[in-house]
DNA sequence: CAGTGTCAAGGTGGA
DNA sequence: TCCACCTTGACACTG
């Protein structure tokens, strides 16, 4: 088990997806931003493996505007030998590094252009975690789409997309339950429909059920994952008490997740906290998760595990 | 220089 | 048909 939290690091005061507007883009501003970016990228690699937090999100503006037409300056072979070496930091200490491009990718979209777009960004993604030169366990996560009225129709097309896209976005690509409309249970069968691995948001599952509970939940979005993808990867919030629907909460409930914890029993994932205040949250959890005897230091970990 | 409006991209639902 | 909302941080403009 491996615990982490996403894109933004609160401790060590630099950000890695520094970007600018999109009116003021020039080749050299791109240089300069993405530099910044990796450097504090390296930074936070070196933070999370001193804390034991070993899941990263890595935020989608390391490159600003990595999929928009103005992007145009050659990054991937510029800092070549910093991906390179950011990616073997990351696989020399067995991390685990997720992305999450946001609502603007549409695979099932009715209008081809917003599909174009979307398998643009897509790629763009599939290119920062193949410069890291990461295996195939390094995910793209993204939700099913619009429903647009017709929510057989919208997964159909969901599915027939799918089947159209690259080889080197299809094995990062895994599809999450979201908070209003496509459940787990809607994830499970485009699985059953397409082979993608479904990514267990345990938030989502709650406001937005389909009556599984959350052990068999775990299990049947697990039994999803096949060797080369590497265990199940959830995604664990716990909703604002009194807030409004999707809001997060602004610290880990240690209560609710060590519930979490026994309720999955020993199944074996890695989990991403989505919480306002990140790696101090994330911390907590690797303490409740050590104390569940869950969670392992690398060296601990049996080194023939796959 | 602090405060704040706005930012590439979409979908949904209420008015 | 139009507009606010979803969620979030931070750029960049305003005074």
């Amino acid at each position: 088990m491996k615990i982490g939290y996403p894109c933004i690091n609160r401790s060590i005061g630099c950000s890695s997806g520094r970007t600018f507007r999109l009116a003021s883009y020039s080749d050299e501003r791109l240089i300069t931003t993405v530099r910044e970016n990796l450097r504090c990228l390296d930074a936070i690699l070196r933070f999370n493996l001193a804390s034991d937090l070993l899941f990263f999100r890595i935020t989608s503006d390391l490159v600003p505007f990595g999929s928009h037409p103005v992007c145009t300056a050659p990054w991937e072979e510029i800092f070549a030998g910093e991906f390179m070496a950011l990616g073997r930091f990351i696989t020399d200490h067995g991390m685990r590094i997720s992305m999450h491009p946001d609502q603007f990718v549409i695979i099932n979209a009715k209008d081809p252009e917003i599909i174009g777009r979307s398998v643009a960004e897509l790629r763009y993604h599939a290119r920062v975690l193949d410069a890291l030169h990461l295996d195939a366990t390094a995910k793209i996560q993204i939700h099913v789409g619009g429903v647009y009225g017709d929510k057989e129709a919208a997964m159909e097309r969901f599915c027939r997309e799918y089947a159209h896209l690259d080889e080197s976005i299809l094995r990062r690509l895994v599809v999450e339950n979201d908070d209003s409309r496509y459940t787990l249970a809607d994830c499970l069968r485009i699985h059953d429909e397409t082979g993608i691995p479904v990514l267990f948001d345990f938030f989502h599952h709650t406001v937005n059920p389909s009556g599984e509970g959350v052990a068999e939940a775990v299990e049947r979005s697990g039994a999803t994952w096949r060797s080369p993808d590497g265990i199940l990867m959830v995604d664990y919030s716990t909703a604002m008490p009194g807030g409004r629907r999707g809001r997060h909460t602004e610290s880990l409930d240690a209560a609710d997740f060590a519930e979490f914890l026994s309720r999955t029993g020993p199944a074996d994932m890695d989990i991403m906290l989505e919480i306002k205040d990140k790696e101090k949250s994330a911390l907590a959890a690797v303490g409740i998760a050590r104390h569940d005897g869950r969670f392992r230091r690398p060296e601990e970990q049996d080194p023939v595990r796959a």
